[in-house]
DNA sequence: CCATGTCTATCTATCAGTAGATAGATTCAA
DNA sequence: TTGAATCTATCTACTGATAGATAGACATGG
């Protein structure tokens, strides 16, 4: 297994410490730090902050639309799960935010490509929750769901309690 | 009337900024400018930063606090009402985040005292939405609307689309 | 009524540390 | 020998924070 490439070294300690502090809370220094290089060698694989951010923002698109599939082959009710398992991993495995919504939160202050680059992932997972069969109830809208998911995260930290995120997503009963 | 003190213009312009940019995304000379006096005069009134956030969360929680009212005396419904009208008021009228929304998310990066304050917030939403009669209804959870609510800022925002704010909110159709 | 002291709010000036960014030298593998 | 990747060294601008001075309001006691 060849090491990661230090590239990708980089997007993962920014990620780690984005999806915690935001856009303003990392700095070059902090991930040439966590990689074990020197902030000018972050420069080089990524001239400005906006270029990293957007890359990370990207990077992170692309691996969830990896673990959604295509929607379109899916068993009735199974694009719901994944939908709903992607931000429960987020919050229980990684323990942190979802980079978009963080990101998504700080828009204005973003520079315009980052923003640009979430406002993707939000098409995008909108996108496959129209998609995908049953991914949604009946009169229930995709932007709900989506907009419950990125609540409970915030809840179930902000309240330090993970067990608000599924009395917060749980479907109502009856 | 009197002008305003230095201290709440202070916290405005604090809160216009945090609700844009988060913690990390304003300092003591933004709002010194913003205000027109010296980044030490802030200092005067605000020793620390961690110090001004929380006075910050805790008057923007007493304001919504006040804006809601008392949960007991209200009709059937009414309490819903007005929780969802503050967050689509923060969307439709300031632009802006819920500043505990975004502040929420940053969990990780806040100094201990302004991350309690923010538990606080949505401690004191989550009770509200319990004991205002039909706040919630049948088998649906305060903290499914409350993060309902939240994720909808986020989600119209990025998207720059105020009406996914009301798609996303608006109650399923039987 | 005035003199002394105290309080409030601001200022100027400065600190050490960090921010993002750049130039130019060096290393090393193909 | 060339090019990718890293380094050293540096820049300017900004960060939160502090020290010390100052001006005006206000009170209190002689």
């Amino acid at each position: 297994m060849p090491d990661q490439s230090a590239r990708d070294q980089i997007l993962d300690a920014a990620e780690k410490r984005a999806r915690m502090a935001g856009y303003h809370g990392f700095s070059f220094r902090d991930l040439a730090e966590d990689v074990g290089i020197k902030s000018s060698s972050v420069h080089y694989h990524f001239p400005t902050k906006g270029e990293l951010a957007e890359a990370l923002a990207r990077r992170y698109t692309l691996r969830v639309a990896e673990k959604l599939g295509d929607p379109d082959d899916l068993a009735p009710g199974a694009g719901r799960a994944r939908v709903v398992s992607l931000f429960r991993d987020a919050l229980l495995i990684d323990d942190r935010m979802c980079l978009c919504g963080l990101f998504g939160a700080e828009r204005d202050a973003l520079p315009p490509p980052v923003a640009a680059a979430v406002a993707d992932f939000f098409g995008l997972i909108l996108d496959y929750l129209e998609r995908a069969p049953a991914a949604v109830r009946r009169g229930e809208k995709p932007a709900a769901l989506l907009a419950r998911l990125e609540g409970a995260l915030i809840l179930a930290r902000a309240l330090n309690d993970p067990g608000l995120f599924d009395e917060a997503t749980a479907a109502p009963d009856s």
